[in-house]
DNA sequence: GCGATCAGCT
DNA sequence: CACAGCTGATCGC
């Protein structure tokens, strides 16, 4: 195969097929109502949800891809003009409604892409997964990897969502007569609410345009746009601030609960913090990657006593996140033996190279020295291009999106030309060659 | 004027 | 630090 002829999450102009793995905003970028550059694959949940996102978007141009099916797509060569059928199947990612992996077959090899995804290894949500995997690849072994490093490095640990659930039910019943806002998105986290809503019995609050979703996934009967009915709502997390909850606590006792697996959510709030002497603080430390990951439910305001001291006096942050910790990344690595990986999600301070981590349970006999070109070669790169040798002996490539992820510190200078870079490249780059990548 | 893209922020 | 995603500025047709 040559360049340019399947694309995942990546929405330039010269692919054949373009792949979504999901449908939040980082993944979306580049793709518009307009769209028609050719047939776009996605889950069903996801193309349920589509016209949203995408009012006007021409229907006829989406093509549903059966969670645990094989399908295929005849691709032409654009310079020999032969033709090559590719293979794919889509995974459940545990993620967000409609989140899949694709994993591709074809005479490039065998490539998984995981998308944004969850592997809680001991769920039985991922025993399916797993043996989907195993299924679908019985006969061969992965070439590529293509994997959400989101929380690539051993500091970024955290528990089951199972259990960060129960974290957030405890607060909740320990505060009777609180309101209680959760921050959410667009997308995301519906079983902590339905989980919510069914042990407490109780309605959630949510806004209009959340309802709607709700409702195309089949929720008719659990959430409501009337204040009245519930203490508990669940909010935009852009709305979601230190000023928000002292606001609503001028009206209302009201905690607000921030299910996120960054360790460092709190921290964002304290350039706003008013300390007050007089209230106790209510924030649960977020020392969770430490000690709450391991015990069942820890729920006490500041039971894990960190010692920097308070956070805001009404949020509390749970780690309760949609994507995979690092021990799960890892057990999913072990598990799959690729030859070779890749993040999918581009260099940032603390997201390091999984190939760092996970290099010894690849295959290639090479990782670091893949390493050093990568180290060499990424700091510009948003444009992920897989180069593999088939079985034929020819080279693949394959065109795959990467999240964007904020710069780093650098000079006034290197800071300048990066941003001419990246500019660049989100004007689109056009990749021709094989990435030695 | 409008939609697409980007910077900045949380 | 930045999960995902908003707002407002700017670009380009």
């Amino acid at each position: 195969m040559e360049s340019g002829m399947v694309s995942v999450d990546r929405w330039c102009a010269g692919s054949q097929v373009y792949f979504l793995t999901h449908l939040h905003a980082d993944h979306i970028r580049g793709l518009t109502p307009k769209w028609t550059r050719g047939p776009l694959y996605c889950s069903r949940i996801t193309a349920k949800l589509f016209p949203i996102k995408f009012p006007g978007f021409d229907l006829s141009l989406i093509r549903i891809v059966e969670i645990g099916h094989w399908h295929s797509v005849s691709l032409l060569s654009p310079s020999s003009g032969s033709s090559t059928i590719l293979y794919f199947m889509a995974i459940d990612a545990h993620h967000c409604p409609g989140a899949v992996m694709y994993l591709f077959r074809g005479e490039f090899g065998c490539t998984l892409y995981t998308g944004d995804f969850r592997w809680e290894s001991t769920s039985e949500r991922a025993q399916t997964g797993r043996t989907m995997l195993l299924k679908a690849m019985q006969d061969v072994k992965l070439d590529m990897l293509y994997l959400d490093n989101t929380y690539c490095n051993p500091t970024y640990c955290f528990p089951s969502r199972e259990v960060a659930a129960r974290q957030v039910l405890s607060i909740i019943t320990s505060h009777p007569n609180h309101d209680i806002v959760i921050a959410v998105d667009t997308l995301g986290k519906e079983n902590l609410l339905l989980y919510i809503s069914r042990v407490l019995k109780t309605k959630i609050w949510v806004w209009p345009e959340r309802l709607q979703i709700m409702h195309l996934l089949g929720f008719h009967d659990i959430f409501t746009t009337k204040t009245s009915v519930t203490r508990i709502r669940a909010v935009p997390r852009y709305s979601f601030n230190i000023e928000t909850l002292e606001g609503l606590n001028t009206m209302c006792p009201t905690i607000g609960i921030m299910p996120s697996g960054l360790p460092w959510a709190s921290k964002s709030f304290r350039g706003k913090e008013k300390l007050s002497s007089e209230s106790p603080p209510l924030l649960l430390d977020n020392r969770w990657h430490t000690d709450i990951a391991t015990s069942s439910t820890s729920s006490k305001p500041n039971g894990g006593s960190l010692s920097s001291g308070r956070y805001d006096h009404y949020i509390y942050t749970i780690p309760y996140s949609d994507h995979s910790c690092f021990s799960e990344l890892q057990k999913f690595v072990e598990f799959l033996k690729p030859t070779n990986i890749k993040g999918i999600v581009s260099s940032s301070a603390s997201n390091v190279d999984p190939l760092y981590h996970f290099g010894s349970l690849c295959r290639i006999q090479q990782a670091s020295e893949l390493l050093c070109q990568r180290l060499k070669s990424k700091r510009y790169e948003k444009v992920g291009v897989i180069g593999m040798k088939s079985p034929f002996g020819c080279t693949s490539t394959m065109q795959l999106g990467r999240k964007r992820r904020k710069r780093q510190n650098f000079s006034a200078s290197i800071h300048v030309s990066r941003v001419r870079l990246l500019r660049r490249e989100r004007q689109g780059v056009k990749i021709v060659d094989t990435d030695p990548d």
